[in-house]
DNA sequence: AATTCGGGGTG
DNA sequence: CACCCAGAATT
């Protein structure tokens, strides 16, 4: 990026192109809380936002405040998670309702190291909860932020595979001093990348800072990391065997026998390392058989 | 810095 | 069928 790049034009660019086009999604609304969108951003971890949004509907209308997911039963929790993905991230968004509760008295902190120091909550989530809850100024960088800083500065099409101390440095040299702008300029510049600067088809025509852009001044050359990006398997690998365990469990209405588990898939040795793992993480409990001979069951935590 | 952890929609 | 999705925790 040339040392004369304006940052503050492409900024005041996008923030003014957020206010036309910003969709209009149920964590955005007048009347949300910290703690909604709290919920909003450990759900869309990893989960795209069309699939969020009626889960998140039908979860804050059964829970609605950090007390009532703290009360709730976890089985109920994981079965609500359903198919989000990552069901451990239900587990830590029900640990967050817990630390919520008893170290701040049921009310969603707003300051970065209190926020960071709850079950699942990482450096891109707590950065989001200030902006977006409490509209605090903070670098929000997620995959789309990254992306559209990657191009339109350092002109490159897709960061690299890892968040760099220099890629934070430069997405602060965005944000503004003003809380009410920086929080503008969090939610607009994930918007862009989310609508616009699309990873796998950006649109460029529709773009407000094409004209200000590196990587497509330099005639959008290719991604120079394509080598070592490896998408992960899914076939075959443990965590389709999680994900037919859980799946299971779920629906299952009361204890599920062994030989139900043994049925999801044919690797013994795959789907005990699998059982075993889930059962260390706190997805599933093992319950022993009454004899010595008589297998387990299995369910969810209670 | 590299791995692991779900699941589904899309070009 | 490879790729991507408002990442976090662990090693």
């Amino acid at each position: 990026m040339s040392p004369t790049f304006d940052a503050a034009g492409v900024r005041d660019d996008v923030v003014a192109w957020f206010d036309e086009h910003a969709r209009d999604l149920p964590w955005r609304a007048p009347d949300r809380t910290p703690w909604g969108v709290l919920v909003s951003e450990v759900m869309l971890q990893q989960t795209p936002v069309v699939r969020v949004e009626p889960a998140w509907r039908a979860w804050m209308t059964r829970w609605p405040t950090p007390a009532d997911l703290a009360a709730a039963s976890t089985a109920d929790v994981l079965r609500a998670w359903d198919r989000l993905g990552y069901p451990r991230r239900a587990l830590r968004l029900q640990e967050c309702a817990r630390a919520v509760v008893e170290r701040h008295g049921g009310e969603v902190p707003d300051d970065e190291a209190a926020l960071l120091a709850l079950p699942g909550i990482g450096s891109y989530t707590a950065a989001a909860v200030r902006a977006f809850a409490f509209g605090r100024r903070s670098v929000v960088l997620d995959t789309n932020v990254r992306r559209v800083i990657a191009r339109v500065a350092a002109g490159t099409a897709l960061p690299a595979p890892s968040q760099t101390v220099g890629e934070v440095a430069l997405a602060g040299t965005f944000v503004p001093d003003d809380d009410a702008t920086a929080a503008r300029w969090a939610a607009a510049s994930m918007e862009l990348g989310a609508l616009v600067c699309a990873a796998r088809s950006p649109r460029c025509d529709a773009c407000p800072v094409a004209d200000r852009c590196a990587w497509r001044a330099a005639g959008r050359p290719g991604d120079e990391h394509a080598a070592r990006r490896r998408t992960q398997a899914w076939a075959g690998t443990d965590r389709q065997v999680r994900g037919r365990v859980m799946a299971l469990l779920r629906e299952a209405i009361g204890p599920v026998p062994q030989d139900a588990i043994d049925a999801v898939w044919p690797d013994a040795v795959q789907r005990e390392r699998c059982v075993d793992a889930l059962v260390a993480d706190g997805l599933v409990v093992r319950v022993p058989g009454r004899d010595d001979d008589a297998p387990p069951t299995y369910r969810l935590p209670a």
